[in-house]
DNA sequence: CTGTATCCTCATGGATACTG
DNA sequence: CAGTATCCATGAGGATACAG
């Protein structure tokens, strides 16, 4: 108990700006919904209720830059896109389950708290 | 590959606003600074370079209305004050430190994503 | 279908100073 | 020491309309 604090745990999380937009409000919804393969950015603008086109578009072009999620546009017409995560990107979805998991399994017990105050 | 989305799986996340304010800038940061025993007001002001008293105070606020942390006062002079995690904010601690590890083992690589770009 | 272009709101959080 | 009190900057994200 109370040992003293390894200052390496904050390294990664120093910087002004978080390294992954882990924090943001889409980024980890769109992991989750690429987990299974590719979508097109209406299966995407769909299943996110409430994102707007824009709001979708940069926040795939960031992750797109972070080398999470490649862009495939096929010469079509109707045009076609499909966006799917990268081998890097996939490393993301075991510990965000760890998350979806907890927020799943305490999600009663976090209403509980809060109608109690 | 490409097997219909779980629409469940979102059902944790779906509201406005997320059940524990993990995304913001303070709390998954807080969770670790406490993981090893109380801490005081300044002991935590100190190793989050950068946060305000009054930002601390907000975030130690908002956790201890989600029942994360609880905060003790001993009636002494000078007065002292000392926070910690509840179990139940403890139960945080594993789908964190999962996170904490990608980050780490991960941040080069996104690094260099980033100056090739 | 897959986006862009504008405009705008609003909450997070930072700066600074002060108090019991 | 442990906060409060003000004031303010910023940018993520939303609304709406339009374009290739």
């Amino acid at each position: 108990m109370t040992r003293p604090l390894d200052p390496d745990l904050f390294a990664a999380c120093d910087d002004a700006r978080p390294m992954i937009r882990i924090g943001d409000k889409w980024t980890t919804k769109l992991v989750v919904c690429l987990r299974d393969g590719p979508r097109r950015f209406n299966e995407l603008l769909r299943p996110l209720r409430g994102i707007t086109p824009k709001v979708l578009t940069e926040s795939l072009r960031a992750m797109e830059r972070d080398g999470l999620v490649v862009r495939t546009a096929y010469a079509e017409n109707p045009p076609r896109v499909e966006y799917a995560l990268t081998p890097f990107g996939r490393t993301l979805l075991e510990p965000l389950a760890a998350i979806c998991t907890w927020t799943a399994q305490h999600q009663s017990t976090l209403n509980e708290v809060r109608a109690a105050s």
